[in-house]
Parts: structure tokens; C-alpha cells; sequence
DNA sequence: GATGAATGAGGATTCATTCAT
DNA sequence: AATGAATGAATCCTCATTCAT
């Protein structure tokens, strides 16, 4: 008798192949077929699991969309201190750091979210990052600065990857570095 | 006699609008059929001007990416010292100003530009940028600086359509203060 | 000890279910799926109790069916008077009472029966039917006649349920005394 | 020099043998692929000459639906009597006589027609003719009769195919001659 | 300088059906 | 008596591309 393959846990090596291909060739660009074929199922397998493609990617967003929103809650109940900003920044880095992919998939398929209800959410979320990292009393170049300050963590969260000098914690790292630096009263 | 709708610069304004729907929806999800539409032609006539869709984003990129190699080339060409660097920073922005949907596209097709042979052309060149902006004896922190201040440039201009309080310009003036201010010694 | 649901005759439910369906939006748009989802149970549930989505039809049919045959057995065993034919339109009424979602799916679904085994049945059914309702002796004006009286107590019995003003046995009632004048000599 | 399949009027052909699928096999039993093959063309080539499915079917009806509106407004311009309707009930022979296989459709599909918009329309425009056949002052029996005219004809048509002894218009004769005896004072 | 007609490849989705549990 | 997970075949539809005119 041979060791079957696990048959447990589908949902989410869907969730993860996806991911992977979302990221790496663009939402549009992955067939649900490429999905299927990497997992070794046929596509209706997919839709035994999710009711449409759109739902793979919402599912997927869903899950780590929630601990951003606690982040901006905390945020919300502190003193809007630049200690608060700073801290703010501290742990979104290390929470992007468990979501590379789907970090890389936010920042590159813009318009794919643009056009889908899910879109409209992370906007809202990312809307309410930079309101607690930032005041309406700032300049306008330091108000950039906090925006930009998100950006810095996110492009060295991703861009560890592609550098082969210098690890990919290394480069988080130094991103964290530079975005505190961003921060200004 | 009746007035002839003007048919001249046809190529011209299938670009235009091309860029304008590639970068509201995404080079996948648009469709010839609808530049076409837009245009009031036949997707046929897109094949008298480009011979592939493909062919159409590279004769937009073309144009505009000459005036980057050249800054690269002026900038290689001058002493590396930071206030070269600057200078390389302000004619960016300045560069930018004039293509800010091309610059949006760049921003958030990177997974199309991933597949497609132009966007390699358009990695060498952004990797070029970034050597002229930094050099390897700097510290991580400062070369990641380097390469976020292109990035302060380009949010900042993509960003002011959005933003209601600040115009266009406004915005993209306070970015170029904050990438200055990332550019170190 | 909770009360249990009743497991009783979940066969004759999903046939009751299913008529329903089938009746209202066609056999071929029905989705089994929206039979199991209506009775809360699962689509290998009707695997359990039916072969195929055909053979759910066809004991819908094959209950009823009898009746009619039997009908006809008797109407073959009378003699061939108008009086005999009268009676037959009168009992056919009767049956067809109790079986209007059965009648509507049997005028509506032509092109489906005429693809399954069960249609052929039908169709030799209501041809013996036809024969005790008319002869060749007869002109080709009252042959139509016998045939339409058939309708007439279809269309009567179906129709009873969109019309407002009169109730449905009124209705049936009234198509019965059309269908009667239609027997003729 | 080959002569060539004539590449005019293909839209015309399309509806011709959707049509004959459509009555033959129902409408969504009928796949496009079949329609496709019959022609000689490609799934696409439909697409090109019609929008969606569906409108395929509307096209068909919309053609012939005219002149039955014609015929109902015809009516309507005439004083309301007796020889009026029976005039009605001869020109509407005369019309469905030339469009049998879409007859047969509409009697046949109901389920399908029912969850379509073009069978909302043509619910609309059955009714109107059943008020030009009737008037609130008759008796219900004689309502019945005046709907039953139309369905006479109808059945009258249609039949005549499958029944090899009487040629079609024998038996669309003999119809007309049942309906004008169904429509009474 | 452009169109009308068509193709071939592929997309997402749905369905009836199966089978081990 | 019924489920959970999956399949294979089919569906409608869209797209980039071609080519004779």
C-alpha cells in the first residue's frame, strides 16, 4: 500500500499555489487552469472550494487583511505620538515580513484591485494607515514622508528577494531603519 | 465639399488612448476593441498602424524612455558627488511630469512588464538609474534611501490626481524636497 | 431525547422538489444542485435515492402515467359513442386536477421528451388517447376537434392559476363544457 | 478558380439553423458548437454576427413579431364584432403558416421563455390578441373558446408535419375552420 | 488608410456523476 | 441514509490576430 497524498488542506494549497502565480504573473495573467495543473486537480476542484477566481483572491486577502486592521485600531487608541507612528511602523514590517507575496501582489496589480470590490477595501485600509501616521497640522513634504514611510517597508520587504548581496532580513531591516527616519513630529 | 473628420496622427491617438485604458485597467484587461471603440475605428485599423498589441505599449514606452537614458548618460558623465545625484533627482521629476500615466503603468503593470521583453529593457534602465544615485560604499540604509527617493518622485506625482487639498504640482514639489532630502553622501 | 427531523419519504420530497423545478424553469435549467439545496440535503443525497436527474423524471411519470392508461383500458372496453368519449374527457379532467404542475411540465418540455425515452412513452400515450377520442370515419375538421379537446382540459387546468378573476376549478370547469362541444359525432 | 461558398447572408443562416435547433432540440439544449458546425463556420464567427445567445433568439423573434402587432393593431382600429375576430383568426393562420419551426419554439419552450425578456414581450403580445378574441361580457366558456381559437391554429400548423396522410395546409385548413367555430357572439 | 468577416486558442464557469467514508 | 471531495466534459464567451477587398 502505497502513502497517499494528503487530501486534507486543499482550500489552502489553492490559497497558496494562487497566491504564488497572482504574484509572480499578475491576477489576470494566471489561468485557473495553471492553479490546477501546479496542484495536480482538475479546475472544477477549484470551484468545489471557491464559488469564483475573484473569491480565491479575496479569501486570500481576507485573512491577513484582518491583522492590519488591529494594527490600526491599536494605532488608534494610543496618543498620535510620533513613538505611536514610529511603533506603528515597526509592526507592519513584521507582519509584511509573513506576507511577501501577497505584499508584492498588492503593489503590482494595482488595477486588477481598482476594478474589484476587494480593491476598494485595501484602499480603505491603506487609507487608514496613513491617517494614523500622519496629521493634517504637517507640511506637506512630511506628510509625503509618512505615506512614503509605508512604501519604504514594503519595497524593502520586497525587494530582499531579487538582491542577493545582502539577505532579505538584512534589507527589512535597513527598511525599517529608513522609514523611522521618515517619520517627523 | 463636407468637412473631413481630420484623419491625421491616427497612430498618435491610438497610443493616447491606449496608455490612457492600459493604465486605468491594466495592459491584460484591456482590450483592442475597446481603443478601437474609443476611437471610433475598427480594431483592424490598429493592425494598419502596430503589428501586435504588444507592439503599440513598446512604441509608447520607446519615446519616452530615450529621454531617461539620457539623463542616465549626463549623469554618468558628471562627477559622482551627491549634488549630481540631486541634480539627477530634479530633472526625473521634471521628466516625470510630462508622462505621469506612462509612469503610473510602469508602477502597477509589473507583472505584465515581467513577461514581456520591454520590461527587461525597462529594468536595465531603472537599475541603471539606481547605480547612478548610490554606490556600493555607502551604507544599506543609504542606498535603500537612494533608490526610495526615485520612487518619492514617482508617488508623489502619480498621487496628486487624487489628492483634492494640493494640485498636482504642489505635490509633486514637496516630493522632490523629500527625495532630495533621501539623497546621501 | 431531541426531537427528530422527520427522515420520512425524503424520496417522494426530492420528486415533489424537483416537479416543482422542473415545472417552473425547465428540466434542463434545473440544476440538481438547486433540488438538493431546496430540501437542504446534499446532491450525492439524490444519488442515494435516483440513478440519474432523468430517472427522477421518470417516476414523477411513471405514477401518474397509470392512470391514464388505465383510462384508456376502459375506454377501449366501451363502445366507441360520442357518449363514451364525453366520459373520457370528464374522467381526464378529473386526473388532471391532481397533477397541473405534472400537466404544465408535460406542454412546456416538448423538446426534452422528445429526447428521452420517457417522451416517446408519452407520446403513445396520448396517441391512444387521440384514438379513442376520434375515428377515421370522421372529417379531417372534427378529427382536429377531438385532439383540441385534449388541450382545452390542459389548457384550462394550467391556465386556472394565472388568472385572477376566476378561481381554477372554474376554470377547469368551463374547459371541460368547451371540450365536450368539441366531441363530435 | 474554385467558386467560392457564398460568404453573403450569414447572419441570415445563422437564424435559420438556430431556429431548427431551437425547435428541434430546445433552446438550451442546443450548444452553439452545434449551430456552428452545421454552418461550416466557428463558435466565434457567431459572435461576430450576434452579441450573445440569446440575442440570437431575439433577433429570430423580432422579425415576425412585428406583424403580429400589426395584426393587433389592425384589430383594434376595427369595430369589435364577431367577423372581426374570425378575420383575425384567418390572417393570424396566414401568418404562423410562414413561420411554423417559430411556433413551434414558442409552444414548446415555454420554461425558457419564461425567465427571458423577449418572453415577457411575447406574453404581452399573446395577450393582446386574446383581448381582440374576447370581451369581458362573455361567458367564461366562451372566453376559453376565443384563447382556444388561437391555440387551434397553432396546433392546426404545427402538426400538420408529423402526421403523413393530410398534407400541412389540409390540416392548417381544417384548424381555421375549428377556431371560426370557436369564436362566438 | 481602413473595414468586414472570420478564426483558433483559450478563458471562467457549471453540470451530472462517482466513490470512499 | 447521506456527505465531502473531486472529475471530465461541456458550456458560453472573449481575445488577439489575419486577410481579402
Amino acid at each position: 500500500m502505497t502513502t497517499r497524498e494528503r487530501p486534507r488542506d486543499t482550500r489552502a494549497r489553492i490559497q497558496q499555489v494562487a497566491l504564488d502565480l497572482f504574484a509572480e504573473h499578475g491576477y489576470e495573467k494566471t489561468a485557473l487552469r495553471e492553479i490546477a495543473e501546479k496542484l495536480g486537480v482538475t479546475k472544477a476542484a477549484l470551484y468545489y472550494h471557491f464559488k469564483t477566481k475573484e473569491d480565491i483572491l479575496v479569501s486570500i486577502f481576507t485573512d491577513s487583511a484582518e491583522q492590519i486592521d488591529e494594527l490600526i485600531e491599536w494605532a488608534r487608541a494610543q496618543p498620535p505620538t510620533v513613538e505611536t507612528r514610529r511603533e506603528v511602523i515597526r509592526r507592519y514590517s513584521g507582519l509584511m515580513r509573513g506576507n511577501r507575496k501577497l505584499l508584492q501582489f498588492m503593489h503590482e496589480n494595482q488595477p486588477t484591485l481598482r476594478d474589484l470590490p476587494i480593491g476598494e477595501t485595501m484602499k480603505h485600509r491603506m487609507a487608514g494607515l496613513f491617517e494614523v501616521l500622519t496629521d493634517d497640522g504637517q507640511s506637506l513634504p512630511d506628510q509625503l514622508r509618512g505615506r512614503l514611510a509605508v512604501f519604504a517597508i514594503s519595497f524593502g520587504t520586497m525587494v530582499g528577494m531579487s538582491d542577493t548581496k545582502h539577505s532579505g532580513d538584512e534589507v527589512a531591516d535597513a527598511a525599517v531603519e529608513v522609514a523611522l527616519d521618515l517619520i517627523r513630529e
